[in-house]
DNA sequence: GTTGAATGTGAGCAAGGACTCGTGTAAGAT
DNA sequence: ATCTTACACGAGTCCTTGCTCACATTCAAC
């Protein structure tokens, strides 16, 4: 059990096979860490599944931490990658379908790896909170950018707590979706609602009242 | 480590002397957990913290994960009753008012004890999923019934879904700040800005735009 | 006071898991 | 071929921690 985090690699691969051994961890790990979490990922347990042996697996990560944070980076840095294809096709045409695409492409990460998404969740607010941070921060200042570009056809006095708001309670009722009623995620009308909660909170009259 | 939760007492306490312990152990519980996070909550040491030994720990609780369950139950035993209290004093009156009233109920709610809360929200997720489940329907049933009596009041297609967004986006929110920005939850500007939230997506039209 | 039930104690057991280290093997340099 | 370096191995060490159990103490009833 480690006390501090020590996150820094004890050393670089510089044959191809290690460099196939540190993939084959890290997606082990993933792999673990969906389907048991956290606290059934052992060590010894990964390195079997990865195929290897734990030694192999300490000679490149300090301790267990690192390999989490390791496949929390991979992982962050596919969604942060998606949204920003997202606000970038976006910047210009219609502000619903901006929206309707934000929300889609915030769904999408999600369904990516749903297990793995979950266990990191769990797991990264106590541990690599600043990497949880870091793509929060990222999400909200793309939607504040997003949201000062379109200043004129929204109604928002404070860009920066409209984006706080907005990215967080999507974020937070597809995780709830996530963890209570995965089904929803699939479903249209999900998608309707949340594209609604958002171009409501905006100020954006939109036909489909109810 | 425990694989399968057991949750039923291993005996109730009949002296006053026993009510007392239990009561240490749980309150005990209860300040590790926030102070150190599951984890780092061990038996031997929430007993030493009760001020009393592992040995009558264990003739209360079957296992760690009970003594927990137990925290939780409190816990979310008293959010309930802050909820239930506030859908009950605001069933008449303006709108807004009640609005206002929920969210600031559910602010108050995390702002009992955040560290608590934050260390009992990371393991129900995987431990009591059940009672977690539970006081979500709750508050979501609440929040539909009182949607359904405004009804006329409101634009919702759906009160369940309607509920389902409302009490996920407003607690995730506040969650949120809670692990990032603590200090948001007194500000004022942040209750006024999830009650724009809410009173926007229910297509209620008030003054405060921007 | 005596007796039995309820309560309290804490050293220690057993299991599990993070991590090491001495040893063996493959790849590149000469 | 030989040497050096990178890589891989996995049995074993050590520590944490959940939990037990044999014994001690307090309470209540008579």
């Amino acid at each position: 059990m480690t006390q501090t985090i020590a996150i820094e690699p004890r050393k670089s691969p510089r044959q191809e096979r290690a460099k196939a051994t540190v993939d084959a961890i890290i997606r082990a790990t993933a792999h673990v860490l969906a389907k048991d979490g956290y606290a059934r990922a052992s060590t010894n347990h990964i390195a079997e599944v990865a195929g290897v042996s734990v030694g192999s697996l300490y000679q490149y990560f300090p301790n267990k931490d690192a390999l989490v944070l390791a496949v929390a980076e991979e992982h962050s840095n596919a969604m942060i990658t998606l949204l920003t294809e997202t606000a970038v096709a976006y910047r210009e045409g219609s502000l619903t379908d901006g929206v309707r695409h934000f929300v889609r492409g915030m769904i999408g990460c999600h369904a990516i790896d749903p297990e793995l998404h979950r266990a990191l969740v769990q797991q990264l607010l106590h541990l690599g909170f600043e990497q949880f941070r870091h793509l929060q921060n990222q999400a909200r200042e793309l939607v504040a950018a997003w949201l000062a570009l379109r200043a004129d056809e929204v109604r928002v006095q404070n860009p920066e707590m409209a984006a706080f708001i907005l990215v967080s309670s999507v974020e937070s009722v597809i995780h709830t979706a996530l963890f209570e009623e995965p089904a929803l995620l699939r479903e249209q009308a999900f998608e309707d609602e949340l594209v609604r909660l958002v171009l409501r909170y905006l100020g954006v009259a939109e036909a489909a009242g109810g």
